[in-house]
DNA sequence: TGATTAGATGAAAGCGCTGTCAACGTGGAC
DNA sequence: GTCCACGTTGACAGCGCTTTCATCTAATCA
């Protein structure tokens, strides 16, 4: 090349390729002609360094006055501030996290965006992390453990504080990836047998069983299931369904449609279809969850089956609709607030305290069934067990 | 202190603090002690140099074997995948970006993450960005300008590639610190009379209209509104109502209610009762939303208020539970997906091109009225225009 | 066959920030 | 008046990676 960069030239020029393609090209106008007299008439972001040159200290001073503000005088302080807002500097978080290892991220993985209960729980987690200065580093798995795996890997090279994962069905491979990180990570939504690192849940199990134990309990023998897309958490609400209908001697293999599909309102409708049709005389029905429900419900109307008198419909996780449907749906309140909350405690004291881990890495938060108008007894039965169950 | 550190010391202690405050900490156990002989026996993350060293090259043939692998041999690449796959390696991305200004991550801002429109607009964000590399950053507004303006601060500071908003009304400081940073902005969910950089979206106020039109057209006069939360994408719609009563000789004003309350279905069942307490005979209803929309539904059936026959129920967004209702709902079907579509098109566009807007600094996607079992010609009303309109 | 070139690799210099330690001044204790 | 401690501030050396430019080799051409 015919051009023998020095340094300064080259920063020069790299500058300006990156503001043509990315960047810092053309937006700014003012405030950079006046000021900065050796500086290259070139835009580029501020940095800590010209903020300190122009308030007149050295660098070190204002990224203690960001960081540690009672470390610096007032005087210097203010000078510092008035600098900050004159130049609107903005920190390179990344510079800092490089040099800090402190990112404040904390990486969160979804099975679904969409899903009424994924929604309600990210909102939770964000609401939980934001008083403590994170921010969620959000990854969607749509249900696929490989795509969950690529996410982890992702994810960490993020360096987020703490990942937090929905679900216990990681793959080996993620697994050795997350254990060999160091990284703080929080299971959620289920119990495992032998948890990563930290695990906030509920059996969804017990949860399935507690279901269809609720529809028995009101008399109801010929109890149906639905369940969508099938991933882990589904199965065993379903795997608790069938173990409750065994224990009560009954065989629902014959009341249960489910598909991989993903769960959508019309598929309740389409799944308790096909239901129906195997099992005319169905009396109740455990939904997988509550948009299965509620397509259940609707489709119910449009036959002209009445609910509950003629079916009992039971719902799980129990999202905000679920008490202002007609007749209201009884439904498997999970904790999802709670999880959130409490991960965010727990991973909050991980990094701020020793590192330590809480005494016990798996907790327990339970479930309520709630119930409403959706399911009763049935005609003529006798009342089994309290309607109203709550376990934990 | 009693320590007068050497560098090396120094680096071998800090890590230390850093493992028991944060990461490393006893997690990772064999694999360290034979190799790397003059590694400290400390646990760290594997970086490039640990690939380089163990494959023996230099850490810039590790890095554009990751980055470039077609500038690298294919023994060297080789040898370099083997080293990585032991190492279990993973790329520190803030290092990455801190050298290359290159994030590979998009800012998003959403101002909720449980309203059902925005959970599919992230969704649908989420899948178009994914296979271009990039990951989402998510923040929560909450509806409130100035966590907005928090959230457009924090996302700038984390270096995004892009940043995609939704709405228009970004405060005066917020509009500068995006001015000011010269990254690329979308906003998106509405059009903007003056768009920061730039605007895919549709006019609510038409959607608004087109909406009460629909109601009109079917030959209803008492047609109310309800609306919640009321930022300012619901009070356009609300003005498109008001705008259309006039616009028809009609005065809706006292066929409303409206509250800022986050919407719910209940809420919906509440706010409808409130418009029929004050207009007993009311005909039809347009609700800002298909939550809103869904509790009327139920209200009405609680009250055995006969829909359509009785009452005509537009929604808005066309959610995926309209077209499974009994009756099914009319609703103003939004560009959610091709949105998040267009948008990351464009911003890849901005990026991978010479950092050039496209032509159009302002995209109009339009919405579709469609119609369905919940809205009717009014009883012995003549038709007055197609009641299957279609605006873009 | 030597000059030329393309391709592959490495050395060095940062990216913008923070951690560490040294340096400096000040006031109080003696 | 001297010494020490303390509170502030600054110099320097990285964090782990990429960019640039130089170097080296092998292939290509006349």
């Amino acid at each position: 090349m015919k051009n023998p960069d020095k340094p300064s030239q080259r920063r020069k020029r790299r500058s300006a390729e990156i503001d043509g393609l990315i960047l810092l090209d053309g937006v700014r106008g003012k405030e950079m002609s006046a000021r900065e007299p050796e500086e290259s008439p070139k835009r580029r972001r501020k940095t800590l360094s010209d903020v300190a040159q122009r308030a007149g200290v050295s660098p070190v001073t204002v990224s203690r006055a960001l960081r540690r503000p009672e470390m610096v005088s007032a005087d210097l302080r203010r000078r510092i501030e008035t600098a900050i807002q004159e130049l609107a500097y903005i920190p390179n978080q990344l510079a800092s996290a490089l040099a800090s290892s402190r990112t404040g991220t904390i990486g969160v993985l979804v099975p679904s965006l969409t899903n009424g209960v994924f929604a309600d729980y990210l909102r939770a987690l964000h609401d939980a992390f934001l008083p403590g200065g994170f921010q969620l580093l959000l990854l969607n798995s749509r249900y696929l453990p490989e795509e969950e795996e690529r996410g982890i890997a992702t994810l960490l090279s993020q360096n987020p504080e703490a990942i937090i994962l929905a679900g216990v069905d990681q793959t080996v491979r993620s697994r050795r990836l997350l254990e060999d990180s160091g990284v703080p990570v929080i299971q959620t939504m289920e119990l495992a047998d032998d948890p990563i690192d930290v695990n906030i849940g509920f059996s969804q199990i017990e949860a399935g069983k507690a279901a269809t134990r609720h529809l028995l309990s009101l008399g109801h023998r010929r109890v149906g299931h639905i369940a969508a897309r099938l991933d882990a958490r589904a199965r065993r609400r379903k795997e608790g369904y069938t173990h409750a209908m065994i224990e009560a001697g009954l065989d629902g293999q014959t009341m249960m449609a489910t598909t991989t599909r993903a769960s959508t309102v019309r598929l309740g409708a389409e799944l308790f279809v096909e239901v129906l049709t195997k099992t005319p005389d169905l009396e109740a029905i455990f939904c997988c969850n509550d948009d299965l429900a509620l397509g259940t419900l609707f489709e119910c109307q449009r036959r002209g089956i009445r609910v509950p008198e003629d079916l009992s419909i039971i719902g799980f996780n129990d999202l905000e609709f679920c008490s202002s449907t007609f007749p209201t749906l009884t439904s498997v309140a999970t904790p999802r607030h709670e999880m959130a909350r409490r991960a965010a405690e727990i991973v909050l004291e991980i990094i701020r305290g020793s590192g330590e881990r809480p005494a016990t890495r798996r907790i327990d938060l339970g479930f309520t069934v709630n119930q409403r108008e959706s399911t009763r007894l049935a005609t003529g039965a006798s009342r089994k067990a309290s309607a109203f169950a709550t376990l934990s």
